[in-house]
DNA sequence: GGTGATATGTTATAATATATCATTTCTTGA
DNA sequence: TCAAGAAATGATATATTATAACATATCACC
């Protein structure tokens, strides 16, 4: 067994730069601008590892003294999700930071319903039987939403 | 290949009296009351194999005379839902007939993005692929959304 | 430095969902 | 049968999530 989540007593800062270390990268790449709000969000995403909602940004935002308002907000979500770099949780309404935005992907996430973290994998396992079940039915797949909601390691532990 | 979905020219009065007569069953299973304004709603979700919003419900409630307010249309949709007569998509905000709501489905939705259309499987491959990558990392599942998006047989083909 | 493209600010509003309390309808058992 | 309690619905208000539309600011490039 292999915790997906991270240990309790992480080192969480580093989490952080590593994040934002490799979204510069992926900007650079797709020569895109990781102006100061876009990272301003990311990082207040990577604040923690769970998911978080735009309005929960906003309020953030604004209590840093900023004036912002709600399109700004979800224009750096978009931003963020079209590169990979922030998956959205289509059952939470709530959004989080990818940990491997080089990959393509087609990920799954677990969802702690006791800490509220979230982590996500690549199980090929997971995708080829959804691929297998697609083709069995002569469906052709677009994109794919695998929210699996429960309690992580730690939460059935402690 | 077994197309899930519906031929185009099926008799879709046989789905709609065929999905009442079931949650008839499992509402009398359940001891739970199929009143008017259920059964309204649950033949408005199946007037097509489309997902319908709330607030379409609300609609045609409305349409025909009725002075219904929002909280009647979600009240009815969480009977539904919690008996499994009806599913929620989470990408889409939407709820569509549950076809075989005897089943403890723990089901996947293949949602066609040309024509809207949602059909439900319950493919034993995908759960245990699920339930093995959870495994893995340790994580105990209490619910699982997968919903898979796409173009469906006769979408692709016509 | 001027110009077009990109990003953000600003205002308003749409779309989805729930809290709360009042009223009605149903069930059940004296 | 009908009174009491439970369940369902009505009604009002509001919370939460998201986008449209247009103005302004910033950036990239020539
Ligand atoms: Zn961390
Ligand atoms: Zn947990
Ligand atoms: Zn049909
Ligand atoms: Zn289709």
């Amino acid at each position: 067994m292999t915790d997906l989540f991270p240990k309790k007593g992480h080192d969480h800062d580093r989490c952080i730069d590593s994040a934002i270390a490799q979204a510069e990268k992926v900007c650079e790449a797709e020569n895109a601008r990781f102006t100061d709000m876009r990272r301003k969000v990311f990082s207040l995403i990577w604040q923690s590892h769970k998911a978080v909602t735009a309005y929960e940004l906003l309020d953030a935002l604004q209590a840093e003294g900023q004036r912002v308002q709600p399109p700004t907000v979800y224009r750096a979500l978009e931003f963020l999700t079209d590169l990979g770099l922030v998956h959205r949780i289509e059952s939470l309404n709530a959004y989080f930071g990818c940990d491997q935005p080089d990959c393509d992907h087609l990920g799954q996430y677990f969802i702690c319903t006791r800490c509220g973290r979230v982590a996500e994998t690549v199980d090929e396992d997971v995708s080829i039987a959804v691929r297998k079940a697609a083709k069995q039915v002569g469906f052709k797949i677009e994109a794919t939403t695998v929210e699996i909601k429960g309690l992580c390691h730690d939460c059935t532990t402690h």
